[in-house]
DNA sequence: ACTATTCTGTTCAATATTGAACATAAAGGA
DNA sequence: TCCTTTATGTTCAATATTGAACAGAATAGT
């Protein structure tokens, strides 16, 4: 009922709990990228390159289409990104035999050295500032994160079926 | 094989929970960002662009650099996408008689009546996906949030003092 | 009053990201 | 087998974002 009201009177949405508090995830997220981004400066990789490296290191052999897919971001992306790192000797491409349409990517020596390295740098900066958090409380943002992930792939699921019909 | 070299080099970044948990933050926020501008789409509105015409609906007349600290962008992003809604005429932008410097921004009425269908549309997103939280949960992580953002903003400065010396 | 410094907004080049259209390979159905 | 459909990766144009260098206006120190 009052959730109702506030959304159709339109004075009141700053004091809508929840909008006030996802702005504050939304912010947090905003200036962790920003500091990630300062300080992988010195080595030469921009956040999108460590996001593939990170997963790379987990997920050796995995296609473009699925890397993308679990970065949520589109194919094209992939296919501007990886041949920058291809020429920095830091992740390398190879044609799956079997199936002649995908790459299946690695990283080289060079490129799982630099990861290991930017991961401390993300780590470091992800521990000092959860270290605002009590252990409960970093559990139950985590918890409650994944819970709206879940949600929301369930509304991009229902928005692709509406498009394709 | 490959699986056991990543157990010795790295000991399990993936496990360190305060690091799981800010992936799921993450992860929830580019969702969010993409389900927000699939829906705007009808109305011809990026989300940046949202993100100044809520702006501007709380602070009339706010400065373009006040506007882009707000924001946490740079000011030349402003330059970059108020003229565009100027143009559609959603935005006005006064000289300021007092400082000719600044340019003071305000919403049209045309603006103002688009802002408003488009934060029904934002908060419906966020009102659903927060309804996978209990209240006290919503509660907790807009608290455990705005320690984090306090704590990055020190971060910045630090850097910011840091590099100027 | 004058100079140096700081502040506001702009320009510009570089990069990230997206969606649509495309080409080729694989899979499925008749 | 042949045709249709689906899947993978690429190309391309459009847009967002940034940081550095810049011009003009305001401020402070002298």
């Amino acid at each position: 009922m009052n959730e109702k009201q506030e959304a159709k009177t339109k004075p009141a949405m700053w004091e809508n709990s929840r909008f006030k508090n996802w702005v504050a995830v939304a912010r947090a997220c905003h200036l962790v990228q920003q500091e990630l981004a300062r300080q992988l400066r010195p080595l030469d990789l921009k956040t999108p390159h460590l996001d593939i490296m990170v997963n790379l290191v987990r997920s050796a052999g995995i296609s473009q289409q699925d890397l993308a897919r679990k970065l949520f971001v589109g194919r094209s992306n992939m296919t501007m990104l990886l041949p920058q790192l291809e020429k920095r000797g830091l992740v390398e491409r190879r044609a799956d035999p079997a199936d002649k349409r995908v790459l299946r990517l690695y990283l080289t020596a060079e490129g799982r050295a630099l990861a290991d390295r930017a991961i401390v740098i993300q780590a470091a900066i992800i521990d000092d500032m959860m270290s605002a958090t009590t252990p409960e409380e970093c559990e139950m943002v985590g918890d409650a994160m994944r819970r709206i992930v879940a949600r929301l792939l369930e509304m991009q699921s229902a928005a692709e079926e509406t498009e394709s019909e």
